[in-house]
DNA sequence: GCAGAAATTTAGATCGATCTAAAGGCGCGA
DNA sequence: TCGCGCCTTTAGATCGATCTAAATTTCTGC
């Protein structure tokens, strides 16, 4: 806006004082908006700050004022849609508070997200959203608390003594099983893959826990490879057991998109020949065909609860740890059918 | 590390030059690794920084330094796959150079867009890289001259006036329509969706123009809705038009999962009854049944490349603005057939 | 018209680092 | 021994805001 009169750099609050003839501090109370001013000395220097194109320096402010309008957020991962989903949610979040977002990437692993933690920590984040690498040691309690700096554990946790946002991953593979064998289904097996961490635990324990709620075997749980493009050259694993699956539940919605091109390339239809179910909810389970029936857990959402669940504590920094686990809930599509049309 | 001797709060550079007998002057050369200090002092300071757990502020240096390591990425959107990948490989740089990213979402709208461009140059980020929302006035070059600020364009561009990184949209296309035409390909359509931006027409132009130079019918240009799930539903547009299309090159590779489900839903199998390309070849093509054939533009190196404009940028602000056109290549895979066999 | 309360405004210190310019220590040749 | 230059170290000002505590003006009611 306007012109560059400055003949070089830039202009400070001082300089906004100057020009609508107020003091320093006044000025100061304008950028705040602080309700001590008149309406009269507000309008000048407003007036003053358009006139000369200033623009706030909150690296200053932060100095003084011990925050810095800046929260960070550690994820494993960022090309995945799941962690995405989850950072978009965060984002609409964090921008509604007035904050902005660091991003930092851990690459799933304690050495890097000591790294990170440490960047975050110099650049006076105000807080911190952190999925916990897999193999996160669990001195990490000890370690933030030593910190003195807010931090909310998000989709997995390693500690009960940190704010932990997450969603009830038990009871989503509760209501898959529950809803196989509503269909029919007895001969369920769980395909897992990625990095062994709280979420994957409470899926697979869920997943064993429902399967002995029924009486029927818990142990058909197989492992698949970490890429998605691999999975399907490993669909054969499925069969390799003594006792064929007549339905799948996947780990995450990646394992049940590979699995369905494995289907595929052997022949198999899925919601004829075989059932699938995804978890997450997350890819776009409904331009699959068939479309695929997926336990959803909104990351989406969760990244609304961790940003509420971190602003609280930055507010009462001495408030006892809570948890916020919000609920699943199982997306019918076409993925799965009865037994008895096998 | 260690106690947590402070009775409470920080340990600032002078309590550390204190610990370690110097002077404040003298730690501050340390941390920044100057080849000043002699190496029996350095140690010193070292293991004193070290002791107090010291804690570098970024904040203040900034204040002093003029320079936050600290850049700017502003998107139009965070949990499109495509532009997950586009800051996963910006993430990886940043990072490499020492520096975080603050991560800002314009909606792909201007008035969001101007908000979160005065958020980060107000919390003094070094640079912006600039995904511009679709609609941005090209008043853009002058306003960020005005800002003195090192900005890059990525994936879109509105000014010749600002670095630009992407990709060759056009030549992309010109690959895609050469190899269905080289199949038999004569009836060929190009699905559109999404905001209009250059990428976007760039991608028309360049369907257009190839399909001119092989006395085609240029104008088959149909737009399907934004939302994947409801592109299924629109499938049948393609087929409304005077004449059929036999092969279907689309925006991106989301369109080309809408697609392949509508067709799917008619009965119509891709490969067979139609051919179908896939453009970013990003969501997981490998994954899909039949494979889907796509135009690969990288957004991964994209996002390497204008960091890299950026990085070069801040060093040298006076360089002329650059351009960095990656080429892009057809991932041919199975979703595409000769004519004859249709 | 005036004391006292309320509403505004302000000077000056401060946050924690970096920068400049100069001082201190040391060795070496004359 | 002195002076010169090299290597290290340092005091003090500075970046641009906020905070405290006090000064100033304006508004009351009597």
């Amino acid at each position: 806006m306007s012109r560059q009169d400055q003949k070089r750099n830039k202009v400070t609050l001082l300089d906004v004082a100057k020009h609508a003839d107020v003091s320093r501090a006044t000025a100061s109370l304008v950028v705040r908006k602080s309700p001590l001013v008149g309406a009269e000395t507000r309008e000048r220097v407003e007036a003053a700050m358009r006139e000369l194109g200033y623009v706030y320096n909150m690296g200053a402010a932060r100095l003084r004022a011990e925050r810095s309008h800046t929260i960070g957020v550690v994820v494993p991962n960022l090309t995945n849609p799941f962690f995405a989903e989850l950072l978009g949610g965060m984002e609409a979040s964090v921008d509604a508070a007035g904050l902005v977002m660091i991003i930092a990437n851990s690459g799933d692993g304690p050495p890097r997200q000591a790294t990170v933690l440490q960047r975050l920590r110099e650049h006076g984040v105000d807080g911190i959203i952190l999925c916990p690498a897999a193999g996160t040691p669990n001195d990490l309690a000890s370690k933030v608390s030593d910190w003195k700096l807010p931090v909310v554990q998000a989709l997995r946790h390693v500690t009960q003594d940190i704010d932990y946002a997450g969603a009830d991953y038990a009871a989503g593979m509760e209501e898959a099983v529950e809803y196989l064998v509503s269909l029919g289904h007895q001969a369920i097996c769980f395909a897992v893959h990625g990095p062994v961490h709280s979420a994957y635990h409470e899926r697979v324990q869920g997943f064993r826990e429902s399967m002995k709620r029924f009486d029927l075997k818990p142990d058909l749980v197989i492992r698949v490879p970490d890429r998605v493009d691999q999975i399907a050259q490993e669909a054969d694993a499925l069969f390799a057991q003594g006792r064929v699956p007549t339905a799948v539940i996947c780990f995450n919605d990646l394992v049940a998109h590979g699995l369905a091109a494995g289907f595929y390339d052997r022949g198999l239809k899925i919601g004829r020949d075989i059932s699938l179910i995804g978890f997450d909810d997350v890819a776009d389970a409904e331009a699959m065909r068939p479309r695929l029936t997926s336990v959803s857990t909104s990351p989406s959402d969760i990244g609304h609860n961790a940003v509420a669940l971190l602003l609280e504590r930055i507010a009462q920094p001495s408030l006892p740890p809570r948890c916020w686990i919000s609920t699943t809930k199982l997306h019918i599509r076409d993925s799965c059918s009865p037994l008895s049309s096998s």
